[in-house]
DNA sequence: GTACAATATTTGTATATACAAATGTAATTT
DNA sequence: AAATTACATTTGTATATACAAATATTGTAC
């Protein structure tokens, strides 16, 4: 509470709930600038990242926009203009599904899985950083008390 | 690890760092949803219904742009601009400061803090409705995860 | 007291988010 | 097989976010 009152330049008493609410947050400010400050100079958003991420895991195999959205962490954003962007850096290729001329298939371009090579690492860092003031304990206690929220 | 696996619809095996991250990332989806279920019916953004909570917390004084800005949950976002919106919808009014003409000064009015009292409870509704999941226990040790990571 | 730096806010711009409506295609009903 | 419904994606629009540049005011150094 203290803490928190530090950070919000303030003196009210929040109840617990509330306190939790500005945490998480605030926690979230945290680490998406921290992923971001990695994905920035390489002109990739969070989910631009994870939608590559999602498309590499298919080995190959293309995905349609549903079954990307699906897997996507945000399922409210436009997937059609976001894979927009990726093709115009290059990064994926969409071709019309002859099966189902509804669907469009999205694969990952070698130059987008070497994109992905590039900033594993780097990726890695940043979630290895923001987690690192916990312990392997305080991490599964932490995921297990995020799951029941959810 | 298997709730996060469904979640994302896939069996890729990730490290604890970055299941934390991802659960804190949904975590906020869930969150933030929850708290618009309630402000989107009132035209409020989640920073504009903070910034009045912000501003009746001084009493009737005002606060200048920079001093809003401290209190935020997110510094980033643009003040001038939020507190137009504010304006228009009449919660708040603003003046210039005398002592100081680069600085303007926030108020919040009578139709802010009615607006206030009537999401309030709505407000704490739903704080609790996301918390609730958790015992006063485990929302406090969630708090001092949150803390550390910040 | 003029020039320069610091401060506070505003404006501009590009992108992202959220969601409704429109379009095109396939499947189902009658 | 025409009409209707369901499905998959695209387009439109309004707002939010992020950040750089511009403007206006104040403070300070010479």
């Amino acid at each position: 509470m203290k803490e928190l009152n530090i950070k919000l330049k303030t003196k009210a008493i929040l109840p617990l709930a509330s306190q939790t609410v500005i945490n998480l947050l605030l926690t979230n400010i945290t680490i998406k600038t921290e992923l971001m400050s990695v994905l920035k100079p390489h002109e990739l958003s969070l989910e631009q990242f994870n939608v590559l991420r999602i498309l590499r895991g298919q080995k190959g195999n293309p995905l349609n926009l549903q079954d990307i959205q699906e897997r996507m962490v945000s399922k409210m954003s436009n997937t059609t203009r976001l894979i927009d962007k990726l093709i115009l850096k290059d990064f994926v290729k969409r071709t019309e599904c002859k099966k189902n001329r509804r669907k469009i298939e999205v694969y990952i371009t070698a130059s987008g899985l070497d994109k992905l090579l590039e900033l594993d690492g780097l990726v890695n860092g940043a979630e290895q950083k923001v987690t690192s003031k916990l312990t392997i304990i305080e991490l599964k206690e932490l995921n297990r008390l995020l799951n029941k929220i959810q």
